[in-house]
RNA sequence: GUGGGUGUAGCUCAGUUGGUUAGAGCACUUGCUUGACAUGCAAGGGGUCGUUGGUUCAAGUCCAUUCAUCCACACCA
């Protein structure tokens, strides 16, 4: 036999090959020009990352989209590549060089950046290769990175056009500050924590005696850098004390108060000090007041030389000691339990210290206002749709982005200073000339924020800002798919970005998805130990079955849970087309071709399956336009199994028997017609299965994956055989019903009458009933036969007398024939009280009310039939 | 505080523009060594769709209310 399949499933033997193949022959590129594009650029991983679970549902939904499209004949371009991850990267290698006992300094910046380099040469490619492994079908010859030369170029060009529209600016601002990784930080990379800490109350004496003012706060480390206290203006308990000046505990400095609307009254005591340096809200204040500010720490948040009690302590020491030393002289008056929200670094966890300092800024307010209007507008649209009030309500917030970071690892930001006369020149050049002092002038050594970089992505990885080909091809790109948790981060400043650079949004669409949870609904995380490696599991059960776990039942935007219980589910669910295709190999004639067979001389079976795969074409197309990943790959796990598997092929088996016919050669046809279809329709999301199977079936073309998606065909509609196959289907239920209930062993075969107007639905199916329903022989009748001995089974269609009367436990038949018969009965009282109400025949659709109508007919029939077989079990 | 999600079978979740008797997987019960598959086949039990009200001929689906739970953003030092 030429073709065969392995007798047992096993993805390993065939997934890699497959991929090999298909990237070798060039499949992943976009072949079909001239044609509608469409394109997907693939959120960069980051090159610290290792493939996780989140990685491999946000791949598999992007591979899913381009494959199908890509079948649809749609020149179709996934364009891969990784980020560099500026502060993630940069402090993995620190810490690195930890072991070796070296720092940062130590090296120097060059030979800082060789080890970066390298560490992408060995990591960047780890990730790529693991993302092979579940299948991405993306356009590997135009993998980016967001550190190449081209990226680069994008970055410098937008910084430079930027800063000369006055939307860059540098400036001395309060930023978050993580004394750990020694950089700033973005707002949005600040991650905020409930804390059980404590409030302190300490006492600020009044200058010239007469009492003191009670400050309440959660920082008093922060006291030395106090410029004021305030309170509310309308405060009347503190109004005599606004203008007059107290003295700073432990410092001895004076300081004012001043009244400020910031100040809440009925908190805490209602007086708050004012600490400028350390605190935004207090920066705030300051600039209204014309406050000093004061900063009291170092870079990595101690305290500096000029407060020698507490120099060099850390901060949270320095806390203790000021603390026992408030105490010893008197100025503390209580410390009270309290929990409030701390911010965190979103890379380490490190408590941020908010910070004065001078770094570069992205002013906002301009380039959000055409960011709102698009997606406003529905010209950009998240799928789910209620991500969108998400992502408004923070464009519509936003404050300006600071950008620049205290790292080495990253886009150096081209702004250049002369030390002589302190002119700034932002430059794409390597070296500048001072324009005014003619010295050679110092290059910031700060870098740029890697989501600075990772905001041109749409179209840096195009070839922006050279027009090239591909920018015009496929900008902008289609559709983006990504998790919820990083649309602030990265989704909004990709809008803004293309709106402002290309002139057009980078995305007609935006396909968010949710993350991946442990069993027990727990985010996967390092340090819970609960991460579920994909890898793993592909090892395990196969890519297909992974993917097919990803993406079946579940729905846009919301989060899942993944066990071993559902991916064994799914490689069963794979074990089973697999079975299912080689028993269709088995029963197939060396001289089986490809060709649909002639409609006219199919049975009933034949056309019926033909005719539910043509309505699954046009259902899963549906579902796969309006980005219903889910429901249209249930759709084929239900279609696959319940119809295909447990009907067509066990109807069909006694014609496979029958070697030789016409009837056996037109089975076959339509087993690998629709067979070969249904691989098609599934390919998008179990890639390698299906290509394996289409292969080894009787094929027409190279591959599956360049193979046409089936498409919805008129000429296989057949609702006449449609319906009567759901009543034959019907009819064996039926049989089988009341022969298990009545336990019934399959050994005892049974003559079946089946009494029918419809004689027609049923002739000829004599083998569907021996085969599937026990039967040793069936007589179609129109009249009722001698019921003599029988049991009755009543259907929609027909009355089945089934004699094996001697079998049954009469009670129990009797409570089965009445239950049926109040149901039916109810039935009937539904749809006569609906019919009773003027409104309903009056507005429902009229195929509704005929719907109802037809029902009471039914059951009606059904329900005299019931009667009837009570009265004959009564006699019995 | 503001905004949003979720609540459907024992468990995990689907349920498309409101329209037959609300579905699946897992688990459970019963029976099957059926010549593709026990990773399987057949049959079955199990749900007043969180609460209360409303709109509608018709509500799991739309609106309001309330409870529970989760998330995002913003925060009172």
């Amino acid at each position: 036999m030429a073709r065969q399949l392995e007798k047992t499933y096993n993805p390993a033997e065939f997934e890699d090959r497959l991929y090999a193949e298909w990237n070798g022959k060039g499949y992943f590129k976009p072949a079909k020009p001239g044609a509608e594009p469409f394109t997907i650029v693939m959120p960069p991983p980051n090159i610290t990352g290792q493939l996780h679970m989140g990685h491999a549902l946000d791949n598999t939904l992007q591979d899913i989209l381009v494959r199908y499209k890509r079948m649809c004949g749609y020149n179709t371009l996934w364009v891969p590549g990784t980020d560099h991850a500026s502060i993630a990267t940069e402090a993995k290698i620190v810490e690195a060089m930890k072991k070796d006992g070296v720092t940062k300094e130590d090296i120097g910046r060059e030979a800082f950046l060789e080890r970066a380099w390298e560490w992408n040469r060995v990591y960047g490619g780890r990730i790529t290769e693991q993302l092979k492994k579940i299948g991405t079908s993306c356009d590997w010859s135009r993998q980016r990175f967001t550190l190449d030369e081209g990226c680069s170029k994008a970055v410098q060009d937008v910084f430079v056009n930027l800063y000369d529209k006055g939307l860059i600016y540098r400036g001395n601002r309060i930023i978050n500050w993580c004394p750990h990784c020694l950089t700033s930080i973005s707002d949005a990379e600040v991650e905020y924590e409930d804390q059980a800490g404590h409030f302190w109350h300490i006492r600020y004496p009044l200058v010239g005696g007469g009492g003191y003012v009670e400050v309440a706060t959660t920082r008093p480390e922060t006291l030395l850098g106090d410029t004021a206290v305030a309170v509310n203006p309308a405060d009347e308990r503190y109004a005599h004390l606004v203008g007059k000046m107290v003295i700073l505990p432990l410092v001895g400095r004076e300081i004012p108060v001043v009244a400020d609307d910031y100040v809440e009254m009925d908190f805490g005591t209602g007086v708050v000090k004012i600490t400028p340096a350390h605190d935004p809200n207090d920066f705030e204040v300051g600039l209204r007041h014309n406050l000093p500010v004061i900063n009291v720490m170092t870079p990595d948040a101690k305290i500096t030389e000029d407060y020698p009690a507490y120099a060099g302590m850390d901060r949270f020491e320095a806390r203790k000691a000021m603390v026992k030393d408030l105490e010893e002289q008197g100025y503390l008056v209580k410390i009270e339990d309290y929990s409030h929200n701390v911010g965190t670094c979103y890379r380490c966890g490190t408590t941020i210290e908010p910070r004065v300092s001078l770094q570069w800024f992205v002013k906002m307010e301009e380039l959000a206002k055409p960011a709102i209007d698009v997606v406003k507008s529905g010209e950009l649209r998240f799928v789910p749709d209620r991500f969108s009030k998400n992502y408004l309500h923070w464009m519509e917030n936003i404050r300006d982005w600071c950008i620049s970071r205290q790292l080495w690892w990253g886009h150096r930001i081209p702004a250049f200073y002369c030390d002589d006369c302190g002119e700034l020149v932002v430059s794409k050049e390597k070296e500048v000339i001072c324009p005014k002092c003619g010295k050679a002038m110092r290059q910031d050594p700060d870098t740029l924020d890697t989501w600075f970089s990772s905001a041109l992505w749409p179209f840096s990885t195009l070839g922006w800002p050279e027009q090239t080909e591909d920018l015009d091809t496929f900008y902008p790109t289609n559709t983006l798919v990504t998790g919820y948790d990083i649309i602030t981060f990265w989704v909004s400043r990709m809008i803004f970005s293309g709106l402002e650079h290309t002139g057009k949004k980078p995305f007609t669409d935006v396909y968010v998805h949710g993350l991946v949870r442990d069993a027990l609904g727990r985010k996967m995380s390092k340090s819970l130990g609960n991460g579920i490696d994909p890898l793993e599991i592909i090892k395990k059960y196969g890519c297909d079955a992974l993917r097919f776990t990803l993406v079946n039942g579940n729905s846009p935007g919301n989060d899942m849970r993944v066990s071993d219980e559902r991916f064994e589910a799914s490689r069963n669910f794979a074990n089973k087309i697999w079975n299912a295709a080689r028993f269709v190999l088995m029963n197939l004639d060396e001289d089986c071709t490809a060709e649909a067979p002639a409609f006219d001389r199919l049975h009933d079976e034949d056309k019926w399956i033909l005719s539910r795969f043509n309505d699954l074409t046009k259902e899963v197309r549906d579902n796969l336009d309006r980005y219903e990943l889910g429901i249209a790959l249930s759709k084929l796990y239900d279609f696959i199994w319940d119809i295909f598997c447990d009907w067509y092929i066990e109807l069909v088996k006694s014609r496979l028997n029958d070697k030789g016919s016409q009837s056996n050669k037109d089975a076959q046809s339509v087993l690998v017609y629709v067979l070969s279809g249904v691989m098609k329709l599934l390919h998008p999301f179990m890639p390698f299965i299906t290509e394996e199977i289409w292969q080894t079936l009787p094929h027409n073309g190279e591959s599956i994956m360049i193979a046409d998606y089936p498409a919805y065909t008129e000429s296989l509609h057949f609702p006449a055989e449609e319906a009567a196959m759901a009543k034959v289907i019907d009819a064996i239920r039926a049989v089988r019903n009341i022969r298990s209930e009545m336990n019934v062993p399959n050994s005892r075969k049974a003559h079946l009458f089946i009494v029918t107007a419809q004689g027609g639905t049923f002739a000829g199916k004599d083998a569907f009933f021996t085969r599937l329903a026990s039967a040793s022989g069936v007589e179609v009748v129109s009249e009722k036969a001698d019921d003599k001995g029988c049991v009755r089974v009543i259907t929609d269609a027909c009355e089945i007398l089934i004699p094996i009367a001697d079998m049954i436990d009469k009670e129990e038949e009797m409570a089965r024939l009445t239950k049926e018969l109040a149901n039916a009965e109810n039935e009937i009282l539904r749809a006569t009280k609906k019919l009773e109400n003027a409104d309903f025949v009056a507005k429902a659709p009229a195929k509704l009310v005929e719907g109802e109508r037809s029902k009471i007919e039914t059951f009606t029939a059904k329900c005299e039939k019931l009667r009837a077989a009570i009265e004959n079990l009564k006699s019995i």
